[in-house]
DNA sequence: GCGTGATAGTTGGGTATAAAACTATCCCGC
DNA sequence: GCGGGATAGTTTTATACCCAACTATCACGC
């Protein structure tokens, strides 16, 4: 990350790049994206690249991850959900969720309950340090938005979000004839 | 990915959940979002996700995974490409490139040639194998993307498309006075 | 020609994530 | 109450990625 993306998205860095790079066949700002520069798919990828890191610098100082927020706010909506709920619920597997919950545990933000009527699985829900740090983040969120709707303009962001609702749902209905 | 997915989406698995889930404090569908529900960040990771994973269902079947799809592209399209060129135009770090290409020369797909005046890079280019799965997946992609097509609808693909774009460029040029 | 600073690629260390196998627990019908 | 089948969470293994540090090479000015 850095100037990689400056120059894939409309190049930050005019200085650089005049004579060891003019020499290596391709000079950067004269690639071919053939299809893929209009194929969803790679746009997404940029896009969500973009944003999980304008997201990080948002939140740069305060000790947590971009990932890790989502957790936080689910928790914090959904007190003593389980840990397949929230897993399922961020789109991420449940094994993955496992250190995650361990080490905000071991940070004192989340505390894991066992249910009383089922001994398998865990209550999840925030400490008071928890709600105290998922608010900071929650005012990173919305700057971070605010600033998403300052690129978009505000026109467009109902029917760009709807789009991108549509296309989750409708691209993973298609495919999982699973079991599980 | 999987089940866990299609919760999120709309429910496609309606057999299951009905006995044990139902006590678990919060049974999946009725999982509160919060303000997460209308994060463009949020919204945007979910749709990548899916598109990810419906691709490389698209292009089951064939042994190349849709991350390695994108460099096949690019090298396809500039024959003789950097490394560094090529890791910038994918938006990804350099060192996450070596052992790619080193799979895709293993497989004999593409060809790194020492470049005559600078015999610090590389210039890549496909084998007549590398062109020929280039091929293939090509077909893959497009059926991919008509699919994608289906779901927005052709009158905002456009539209969308090029939100996509403003929302990598404008999140990445406001965050980098980086140096390198 | 030689030092200085930049660049191409690799290596090493660390994080995030998924899939599959596993353990413990649960539900249900008999 | 017991056995079969499902579910919650963890562990193991593997992959993809980033960043920082490294090596080799280059370019330029003197």
């Amino acid at each position: 990350m850095t100037a990689l993306h400056a120059s894939l998205a409309g190049e930050t860095a005019p200085p650089a790049r005049s004579r060891a790079g003019a020499r290596t066949s391709v000079p950067a700002d004269t690639i071919d994206y053939g299809p893929l520069a209009n194929w969803i798919g790679f746009r997404l990828r940029l896009a969500q690249n973009a944003s999980f890191q304008a997201f990080a610098r948002e939140a740069s100082g305060i000790d947590l991850s971009p990932g890790r927020f989502a957790t936080l706010v689910l928790i914090g909506r959904n007190p003593g959900i389980s840990q397949t709920a929230l897993s399922r619920a961020n789109a991420r597997d449940k094994s993955s969720l496992t250190p995650v919950l361990d080490d905000l545990v071991r940070r004192k933000l989340i505390k894991r309950m066992r249910a009383k009527n089922d001994r398998r699985s865990y209550q999840l829900m925030l400490t008071p340090a928890g709600e105290a740090l998922l608010a900071k983040l929650t005012v990173c969120a919305e700057r971070h938005d605010r600033h998403i709707d300052e690129i978009i303009g505000p026109r467009d962001r109902a029917r760009f979000l709807q789009i991108l609702k549509k296309l989750a749902a409708g691209l993973l209905v298609s495919g999982n004839g699973h079991s599980r």
